[in-house]
DNA sequence: GCCAACGTTGGC
DNA sequence: GCCAACGTTGGC
């Protein structure tokens, strides 16, 4: 079964586009105890929204997991975990911060409740919201 | 650029 | 094991 998440990354440090343009990257550095979790929970195939923190504040696409968790190479402790992700579709439409506040829907996202953690769960549900905000036919 | 939130660290 | 100080994140 598939799983869902949202993964963070200022623009200006590595964005969608980067992704993109490399076709696939470690998403390591992550150092945060929960977020590590999250990352070690992941599993080939999964998919996760890439949302645009500091600069643009949006989901501007889809990344999907293409190398499970291992252990963290920029990590010398061996405590943390990585994964590769691969870019599967950029949005038509930006899904901004705002838009999704003013979704009902969206609520209980945890990405609201732990503003903070780069790495977050999407319930199947709150994912298909998004996608359908993305495509602008209301969500 | 500021600062609130909050996780981590380290002195005791 | 407590908790103040510190560092990081990210919305504003």
């Amino acid at each position: 079964m598939t799983a869902f998440w949202l993964v963070k990354s200022e623009p200006s440090k590595y964005a969608f586009s980067d992704l993109e343009r490399d076709g696939h990257t470690t998403w390591d550095g992550v150092r945060n105890a929960q977020a590590a979790n999250y990352l070690r929970a992941m599993r080939l195939d999964d998919l996760a929204f890439y949302y645009h923190s500091r600069e643009e504040l949006a989901v501007v696409g889809v990344a999907v997991v293409t190398r499970k968790s291992f252990p963290d190479p920029t990590d010398p402790t061996g405590r943390f975990s990585a994964v590769e992700l691969s870019p599967k579709q950029r949005f038509e439409h930006p899904v901004t911060l705002g838009e999704m506040r003013a979704n009902t829907a969206l609520a209980g996202m945890v990405m609201f409740r732990q503003f903070r953690l780069s790495v977050t769960p999407v319930t199947s549900a709150e994912w298909n919201v998004i996608l359908a905000m993305s495509r602008g036919d209301g969500g």
